[in-house]
Formats: structure tokens, C-alpha cells, sequence
DNA sequence: CGGCTTGTTGAAGAGTTTCAAGCTTAGTGG
DNA sequence: CCACTAAGCTTGAAACTCTTCAACAAGCCG
């Protein structure tokens, strides 16, 4: 645990902030950047397991995951829980819970989790005096709707072969895209229980389809690191189309 | 056929807009349905069936739903078909597209349609000239999201029974919001291959189930109008929450 | 009338869930 | 250092929900 080790603490400036660096991300100019190193409101911590947003209250903040993984979820009231989708890096939180009637969904931390943190009463003054940026947050808000899109084409239509595979790229290529990748994989902090939330499947039908793909040679999880062995055979058993990524907005 | 007992065949003028006499949306001021008006280009009509946005390939128009039902989907490249969401007036179109990376989804007429048009082009002006509708954009998407986080629900968690309980109530109490409903119940043009297309269900399945809840009493679906006879038991049986619910902007 | 779409029903089969148990690993405290 | 615990993973078997196959009925339109 040697301190030197971690990412920086909290980065103090916007302007420094290490995801700003990724390709992944697009630029932004100075006066934004400014605008908001000023909204942000310190930073948020969360440990693995945490709760960072209960699924019936609403909160005063938005965040921005500067580091970690957490997911969205809803659930019924006699236990039953979905998970909606996984929060990475750059991924905004709380933006259907400030438009929603009521409360929408919960969110909690899959890993320790660090969170750029903004008031929720300063939206309206961003898209005001920033108008570029409130088109970001509508970017944002787009760009998860067409993840949840293609989860829920998941779950109601694919196979539970189908579906995993499926998981499997798109969770690959999002931490690969951010940079969490080394010769072991990608990071991949998700248990066989967190995929059967997601994909709704039973965890023992995860777990035995999730080893069928294994021993085909298709992938491989071990020691949180995830391997595509065989990303083509996961595409088409997923019916996945890779397609060229736009830089993602970052507030 | 007679054309007087058809709605004005195009609203001259978003000031007139009858849409924004329901209690459902909310007001505006003078300057921005000035704008939005300027902004409008004209109307799109669709018979039912017809497909207002081909799922695979990218438009330069966004819409409201002036009038109609319609839906969003996407498929499969052997055929199947998951129905996203549905679309009534007031609903917005397109705006998941303009951000996606590629195409994302397909939009159809469920019944004769007709939108209000915006250039795609326009809509960053939109944002520049007038933050408060860039709000409201982000707003509606929002929403929209929303609606599909439980419809991931239902598909990912609740049974059959379950989802189709969920999916009536849902429907109608949108329906009925929008004042589309008399003494016979509202206006219900969806088929049980929507249903099950909406609900990741098989079309057979789909059938007996519903008929199962009509024959408890639940509901009773009769000649293109929905009526819900014991509304308090299928909240039960979908865990509903009845929520009270805010005026939803208009574009 | 014939053809098409939508709804209905029975029966067989498959995919998935539930139940039950054991295994591995990491952590904890005696 | 080792017993103990907790969390996650693994596996077999039985049960069930839902799908698929197949056929027919009802309504609508040319």
C-alpha cells in the first residue's frame, strides 16, 4: 500500500484531471473546464458494497465516477433486484433521479469508488451559462439510454448464452476503452451474481452457462481480470456489431 | 371519413398547440413557443405500420408525437424483435439516435401518426438560444429512461403475469393522463404480438396469460379500448407504485 | 366468397429456476 | 498456526415457467 501507488488522492484541478488525458474522452475548452472546476463540490468516497444513492430517497448531489465501478439498480419490494447498468469512469449519476417523479433506482459501489460531486441546484445555472455543456449532459443521458436500450434487447430477446456473451464484450471494450487493460485483461470487479442481476438470470444458470462458454474457449475470468479468448466467436454469438466510438463528453 | 371529425389537419401554430391545454404538460413562455414554433418545419404523417425511423440507418429529423400511437424497437439480426418502449403525443423522437454512435433503433406507427418536425441540425441552437428548452430536452430524455429502467424490470425480473399487469397499468394511466379515454375505457390499439414484443414474451404465452387476467376480472381489452376493472389488484400483482406526477415539458 | 390479420387453445418440449449440497479462498480470532 | 466463518463459485437433480408447434375461430376487406 504504498501511497505513491494510488491515483492522486482528489485531484485538485479539473484542468489535471488524469481521465481528461484518455482518448475516450472528448476536449473541452477553457472557459468549461473552469465552469466546472467551479460547480464540482469535492469529491465523494465510497467503499466496495456501499450504497451511494438509496433506491427510495432523493439526494442533493449529482456525480461523476472519477474512479471505481458501481451499478444502477431497481428492485421489487419482495427482494427481486435488477441491475439497470454498470457505472464506469466518466459515467454520470443522478440524472434521471433529478427529472423522475418520485424516486427512480439506487446506485452502489462494485469497487472503492471516488465520485467528483456536484450540487444538484447548479444544473440549471450550467445549462444557462454553459449551454455546450447542458448539451454534454443531454449527450450523457442519451448515450445511457442507448446502453439500457441494448441491455433490455438483451434480456427480453437473447438466450442466456446470448446475453452473457453480449455482457462480456460490452464490458470489455468499455474498461479497455478507459484504459483498465494490461496483458491479464481487462479489470472485471463483477461477481456471477452481479451478472445474473443484470442479465436476469438465476445465478446457477449463470454460472453453468458462464462455464460452458468458458471451456469453449470463448473467454476467461479469473483473479478480477477479464480475457476475451475469442472475441469474434462472443460477437456472433452475441450478434454484436463493434462500430467506431465517438468521444464521450466528460463533466 | 368525414374531415371535420378529424383533429385540425395541422396545427398552424404551436400557440394553438391543443396538447398544451392538457394539464400533462407544462406551460411555457411566449418567447419560447416562439421559438419553438420558428424551430418547427412542418408536420410527418404516417399510416399505422409504417416505419417513421428505419432501425439502421440515421435521419436528419427529430419529433414529437403531435397525434397517434407509435413505438421504438430494435431487433436481432435473425428476426426477433424488442419493442423499447411506446410512444404518445408529447413524446419526443429521435433524440438517442442523435447522440448514438451509429444507428441505435428503429421507430413504427402503431397507429396513424402525425409528428411535429425539427431539423436535427437546429437542435444545438436550441440549446444556445434558449437553455431553459435545452433543459427541458435533457429533461424528456430523462423520462424516458425512466420508463425503460422499469420496463428492464419487469423483463429482467417479474413473471408473465406480473409484466402484462405492469405494462396495462402503465399504459393506461399514460393514456388516460392524455385524456384519451371515455366510458369505455382508454384508447388501447396495441396487439398481444406488441404485448409479448414488449415484454419479452412469446406471442402464445402472451395470450393465455392476458386471458387468464381477464377471466379473474383484472381487465378486459375489447375493440381497441382498454379498461382495468380492478386496478387496486393489479398493482398488487405488478408492485406499482402510483406516484404523483410532475407536468412533463413539451417540445 | 377467399385471403389476411388477430386472437384462441391444447399438447409437447426446451430453457431456466429452484433446491440442495459441497468446494475453494480469504479473512479472523483463539 | 489452525479452526472457524463468510463469500463466491460449482455441480446434480427435480420442478416449473415459458416456448414452440399445430390447428382453428373470428373479424375485416377487397
Amino acid at each position: 500500500m504504498e501511497p505513491t501507488a494510488l491515483p492522486p488522492p482528489s485531484p485538485p484541478e479539473c484542468q489535471n484531471c488524469p481521465l481528461r488525458e484518455l482518448h475516450a474522452f472528448a476536449p473541452v475548452d477553457e472557459a468549461e473546464l473552469r465552469f466546472i472546476e467551479a460547480y464540482r463540490s469535492g469529491m465523494g468516497v465510497f467503499e466496495a458494497g456501499q450504497t451511494i444513492l438509496p433506491e427510495h430517497a432523493t439526494g442533493e448531489w449529482l456525480y461523476t465516477v472519477y474512479e471505481g465501478w458501481a451499478f444502477r439498480f431497481k428492485s421489487l419490494s419482495d427482494g427481486r433486484r435488477q441491475i439497470l447498468n454498470f457505472l464506469l469512469p466518466g459515467d454520470f449519476i443522478g440524472l434521471q433521479e433529478q427529472f423522475a417523479d418520485g424516486a427512480s433506482h439506487g446506485v452502489e459501489a462494485l469497487t472503492p469508488v471516488r465520485l467528483c460531486r456536484f450540487p444538484k441546484m447548479g444544473l440549471w445555472s450550467l445549462y444557462r451559462e454553459f449551454p455546450s455543456l447542458g448539451y454534454d449532459v443531454t449527450w450523457l443521458a442519451a448515450r445511457e439510454e442507448n446502453i439500457i436500450d441494448e441491455t433490455l434487447l438483451s434480456v427480453g430477446r437473447r438466450s442466456a448464452a446470448e446475453r452473457i456473451a453480449m455482457l462480456l464484450i460490452h464490458l470489455y471494450r468499455r474498461a479497455e476503452r478507459l484504459g483498465m487493460h494490461d496483458e491479464a485483461g481487462v479489470v472485471f470487479p463483477v461477481s456471477q451474481q452481479h451478472i445474473a442481476d443484470a442479465l436476469g438470470l438465476s445465478l446457477v444458470h449463470t454460472n453453468k452457462t458462464l462455464r460452458r462458454l468458458q471451456k469453449l474457449g470463448l473467454h476467461d475470468v479469473a483473479d478480477g481480470r477479464l480475457r476475451l479468448h475469442n472475441p469474434r466467436a462472443l460477437e456472433r454469438l452475441a450478434d454484436y456489431a463493434d462500430r467506431p466510438l465517438r468521444r464521450i463528453p466528460l463533466i
